[in-house]
DNA sequence: TTATATACCTCGTGATATGATGTATAGCGT
DNA sequence: ACGCTATACATCATATCACGAGGTATATAA
């Protein structure tokens, strides 16, 4: 998929994959590739973004020796969620535009 | 709408605008903005994208005592909508995972 | 003559996806 | 013991691109 139309998509996806249960880096990217593919750097950049604009929050653990970083969604996040439900309103007319005869 | 959102979308719109009918710049803006905002710097730097890119051509016209620069789309250019369909398939595939319950 | 509409263009900035690269541990096959 | 793969994190440089700010110029109406 063209880099350009992930924009905007990406951290949502993110999110969605930490909704519904704590989530850590290596997991969200074999949760989301099958969806959508996204590198590693791509992920841990999005995963610092969306910490420092308080979506989501971190907390460290240790686990069979190796560190895991579980990251736990915020409201905004939720709320993050729902917006795109919005946008998507606006990106479908905007396809009924580009897709329409005449 | 989000400024990341909308890269990849701003180019087909754009390439929608002049598809059925040579478009110029002030035109082409008039059209789009119901469907979705863009300011002229980014359309006249769309235009020039498009044009190095080869997906449209264009021509200039006097009217009226003002320059006019109409733009015609070329194959690459309508096969870049084509291609923006399937990738509509993919985003409708991404907004049902980030909207599907469990 | 002042304002608005028409019509074009450039430059700097900020946001961001990605490849390349690096660090470190666990476990398995040979 | 050694190599390989999977797991798990991270940083940096680069390229792309939307947009505000600013610029040029003509026609027309108030």
């Amino acid at each position: 998929m063209d880099a350009q139309l992930k924009r905007g998509i990406l951290d949502v996806c993110v999110l969605k994959a930490i909704k519904n249960e704590d989530s850590y880096g290596y997991k969200i990217i074999k949760d989301v590739r099958p969806i959508l593919e996204l590198s590693e750097s791509t992920l841990y950049t999005i995963l610092k973004r969306l910490e420092e604009g308080g979506l989501l929050e971190v907390r460290s653990a240790e686990y069979e020796g190796r560190l895991r970083k579980y990251y736990h969604i915020t409201n905004k996040g939720l709320n993050r969620i729902e917006d795109f439900k919005n946008e998507w309103k606006q990106l479908s007319e905007i396809y009924a535009f580009i897709t329409k005869e005449s």
